[in-house]
DNA sequence: GATGAATGAGTTTTCATTCAT
DNA sequence: AATGAATGAAAACTCATTCAT
């Protein structure tokens, strides 16, 4: 089962391929949430998107750099998933239930909190900056919703800030797994309905 | 430049000075804790402990050895330190606030789901089916102390080990901490109390 | 933020811009002589000249080539100007003085038995034999001036050679700089008469 | 041919056996000088050594540190040599001939100015400093037989620092080869005295 | 004429681990 | 009980060069 040989300079362009700089990208992301920044190298990204290491280089000038981009970019569309749950015209528990549910189905854990302390540990304070930002921009989001949902009536008046994060850490305890695998909830509707259940009993007025 | 006279012959052994073995362990828990298992040499462990490296392999005959008993002592000393907390004699209430501020003032974030992804990445399956039984206990006796709460009809009757982990979650609000370094709360006890009262809400009958 | 407007269109041709090629040659020339062969790499010429790494292979095929080329002109140069100086009708020792004085004021030492050193190691033999070519040239200049004085009767006769490479040597010596950055003499036309002198009584009849 | 595979851990000690650590350095040296800091790599030296690059790494934390310590050993023996034979009873003449045919006959071109070039470019500034001092001191032995030299009336009074670098300039010219290999002198005894007579002529009173 | 994309082979450095003493 | 010496494997990053466009 030999590969076909690699060869050196530009390869023809095929229209229909994917950048390599997206591949790189996304396969590095995929990577980097399941395994965090120092278990992945750049030759496991670079052999899983089936280039050379020089190919990443090419495109990211440091390993810091690949992984603020991963995470930029993962921030940003979990950020934009939020924000199209939370728009839509159903009333809001419902909205933060289908929240949970479709990020818990999403399977890989994705675990801001560890991702912003990798970030603390490895990178450059430029690159953490950034990073740090997106993350803001996430929780504003919902912070945002809290806020609009206060204002409403719908919530109780109080800190929206700490609502948006209590809401996180709640949601994250529906990845938990046990010794045994097993999570605490039989389904992800069932652990987002509990969950939020939970939560709106804090907030309802 | 002389260098300070120094007693000929083998020196007696110091009754009190603490074990190797005691110092290593402690100084690599904290090591870990701080910087997570891969931005963690044994040189880095070994300096900081002013020994060599095979001083530790003496004692630990694996780096993954020495992460886990790292946590498993961690662990065993957070679960006795919130059994003493939740054996106390006052109200439940204020037992939770105790816990909460105790802990955010330990001033290193006691991250249990990054020291789990850590172990699960980088341990052995046995090592880790320890870290696993050492993080159930900690979580077991708080999730005891709801259950007695719920018989003693203190709290309502619910699932208590999501409300276990639902507490901790919410308890890792108060590490939170923004771009800017800044927390959520102003102090350890008024995020203590936000945090209990926010949980209480959802679990008082 | 608006960008600069660009015109439409293929850039009219500008007469008096440089080939691009003399740019590559004189900016790498500069690097090569301040860092040497192997400090520079193609890509620093590349982003120096503004232009990609791609282009100057374009002109040059190997860095080899390029850096035997920028010998070359450089030789040359210096060659060019040394005859210049040499065939003025002035007395001999003006001329030798002025030759220190210019070239200890062109900032840049030019070590030329260190690109000597750096093409033995570095370039094919075919480039190597080019490049010592161009060394010879530039000696023999020095040398055959020796050799006219010498039957003028200006100096004593001797090994004009021995007595080109002697004065070269000496020259040198107005480029060293001491741990704290220090010259040997306080300006470039003090260390020209100091050198030349030294020089002097060793040639004078 | 196979070679017996190394083992892994401390090896079992050959009483005569030089030390590893005195072996890297020696032939580190070696290899800088003839082919200087960029052209050699780590893996060229522990090859050349029969050692692994983690073992230099032992000794040598970086490899401007094993720069740094190949240069300083060797211009210290450069001094002692220099020293040992200045020191000598001998008229002054005779020993400057012994510099130069003992130097010119150690086969490699001990080019002090390259090795500052390369000291510079690529040491860290501490670095730097120590290699500028100990050339320093080289220079400075040479500098203080002068001036005791002028004190007897051996020589003219005048710069003895500038007398000791017009000295060593002109020894390296008895290196120079040029396009066909040819040295400019027949032998080093030649080479030796053609150089002190021309030296001789500026310096005598 | 000039460029963007890609590579293979190297570079310096780190690190968990081993073993004789 | 503790250490000093050594290793193999891998990590991050560099660089001269190639080739389709």
């Amino acid at each position: 089962m030999k590969q076909s040989p690699r060869v050196l300079g530009r390869p023809r362009h095929d229209e229909n391929a994917k950048p390599k700089k997206d591949i790189v990208l996304e396969t590095a992301t995929r990577l980097f949430i399941k395994e965090g920044y120092k278990n992945i190298s750049m030759d496991d990204v670079a052999k899983a998107c089936n280039v050379t290491k020089a190919t990443i280089y090419y495109y990211y000038p440091t390993k810091g750099d690949l992984y603020t981009s991963a995470l930029l970019a993962m921030m940003d569309r979990i950020r934009l998933s939020i924000l199209h749950i939370l728009e839509q015209s159903i009333v809001f528990k419902e909205r933060l239930e289908q929240l949970i549910e479709i990020h818990l189905s999403a399977t890989v854990d994705i675990d801001m909190k560890n991702f912003m302390r990798e970030a603390t540990i490895n990178l450059s304070t430029s690159q953490l900056k950034e990073v740090q930002a997106a993350e803001n921009n996430m929780y504003k989001t919902i912070e945002q919703a809290m806020q609009r949902e206060m204002e409403q009536g719908t919530i109780r008046k109080g800190n929206a800030t700490f609502f948006a994060h209590a809401f996180m850490a709640l949601m994250s305890v529906g990845y938990f797994k046990d010794g045994e695998g097993e999570r605490l909830f039989q389904s992800e509707a069932m652990a987002a309905k509990e969950i939020v259940d939970f939560f709106w009993q804090s907030v309802e007025k």
